[in-house]
Formats: C-alpha cells, structure tokens, sequence
DNA sequence: GCTCGGTAGGTGCACCGTACACTTATCTGC
DNA sequence: GCAGATAAGTGTACGGTGCACCTACCGAGC
C-alpha cells in the first residue's frame, strides 16, 4: 500500500511562504521568533511549526537578509530581536512582485473554477440527466 | 560555498498547483498531457516541466481522480485521454476551497506590503534620516 | 530508404521546503 | 521544587518540483 498517495488539499499555500510571510513581518516591525510565530499564525495560517520557522529565521540570517540582537529581558529567556538589512528589503520587493502573480493566477484559476460551477447548474442545452425535452405522456 | 542558499524568488506559487490546475483543466473539458501542457503554459505560468505532468497525470489516475483512454489519432502517435472522475470532482472543489483561502491570504499579504511602502513614501513623523529639527544654520 | 522535426508520453534523480516530533533553557507562580 | 509559559532550537523523513534525458510514432524532404 502506497504510503501517502493523494492526500487532503492541506492548504495549497504559496511556496515558501513562511521566508515570505516573515519578511513581511520584519519589515513592518523588529521583532523576535516567538513573537513571530504568533503573528504568522494569526495572519490567517493558523499553527505554524516553530522549528520552520527558527530555522527559516537563521538562514536568512546566514543569507543576510536580516540581521540578529540577544535582548535579554527582565521576565522570561532571552530573546533574538531581527531586523530587516537592504538584501531582505530587496527580496520582500521580489517575494512581494512573485506573489502578486501568484494572487493574479489565482484570481484567473477561481474565476474559471466558478465557470464551471456555473455551467453545471445551468446546462446550455440538452440536459441529458433527467427532464427530457416534450409534453409528458406515458412511457412508448 | 553553499550549493543553494536563498536564491531568486522563482515563482512562489501554490503548492501542488500542478495537480490543482490539471483538474481544473480536465474538469472544464478531457484533454490529454500534450495539450494540457500548452493550456497550463497559456494560463499564465511558462514553461511547465513534461516530466511533471506527465507524472502528476498518472498519480492522479492511480488515485482515481482522472481516468484515461488511449485514442489512436491517424495523424501522430497516439494519445491519452483524460477525463474527470467524481473522486476528482470533489478533489476539484476541495482544490478551489483550499486556493480560495490562499487568495485571501495573498490579498492580505500584498495590501500589508503595499502599506509599508506607502508608509516609506509618507513618513508619520519625524524622518529620523535627515532634516533634523530647529532653525537651519551654516554646517558647524 | 533514411534522416529530421514535431507530436506524444515517459523515467531518473537530486534538491529543498515543509511537517512532525523532540529537546533545552529561563523565569514566574503555586 | 514543580508546572507552565516563554523562547529557541535540532533530527528526520516525506513529497513536489525542476532538470536532464529517453522512447516511440508519423509525415515531409533529400
């Protein structure tokens, strides 16, 4: 038996999105990863894995799009304030331009998707399921 | 040096976009891979693996989404055809539902995207930058 | 009759993002 | 001193995708 074969849907979310989504976020305000993952998860994606995103965080670090300061505060662990570096501004620009193609073929695969909807609940003609055409009279 | 790091952005589309663009193809009409490999170029992204196709085709006709029939065409060799399955029906629904929600997270996204750069053109108050407070004078 | 290019379908493989499970450390409140 | 919240990580396997490459059929042209 196949392990997995076609499973459910399971979102159909952008690739990478999550690089994307914290980008994002850094741009609008520095912020640490906890912190992070509770606005990710409040941005309509429910539940993010906090190792994705960590790790998403540090090679992006490594990559120089953002930039890293140990803050150590009075309650609770210390924590890793990023902030967003010129590289990082240019990639939320080109992640920014990529998605909004995305959001465009989306836009262009639901209105056809609805189309089709459409045209099932009204059939152009013969509608070869039920309700023949003609005066009702017992069957020939 | 890394072998990939964080390269060019390259798309940012859906994932599984492959499959939930076939089904939709297949749904609004049978066609077989050929074909369906220039109408997914047509649609708005280029240049789309055969390979891939070709495989996600007979994925999802292992899976019953999609059923198939070879048509011996008397110009060319010959050719599959697709058709959609009522398993593939509701995976298409499921699909569009799943796109559906990605689309408004990418309308969030970019309307977010678009307030911080409008925000860059418009600071609120005191551009830290330049132009610092109090009467202008000769530079000390 | 042989090659060339378009049509049609397919395999092998390696990369990389993601998801799931698990661990470590610090501080507060009971 | 233990539980639970805060905070940051590691290990690992899965699976979609992209790239390169291969087979087969058919008509046209040399």
């Amino acid at each position: 038996m196949p392990t997995h074969t076609t499973d459910e849907p399971q979102g159909g979310l952008p690739r990478n999105y999550l690089r994307a989504t914290l980008l994002l976020l850094i741009g609008e305000a520095p912020a640490h990863g906890y912190d992070l993952l509770e606005q990710v998860a409040q941005l309509g994606l429910g539940k993010v894995d906090p190792g994705g995103l960590y790790r998403a965080l540090r090679v992006m670090e490594r990559d120089g799009l953002v930039g890293s300061t140990w803050e150590h505060s009075s309650a609770g662990p210390a924590r890793r304030t990023y902030t967003l570096l010129p590289d990082g501004t240019d990639w939320l620009h080109a992640w920014a331009g990529a998605l909004r193609e995305s959001h465009r073929y989306l836009s262009i695969y639901l209105s056809r998707y609805d189309a089709i909807i459409e045209r099932q609940n009204h059939p152009p003609v013969a509608p070869v399921e039920n309700v023949p055409p003609g005066p009702p009279g017992p069957t020939p």
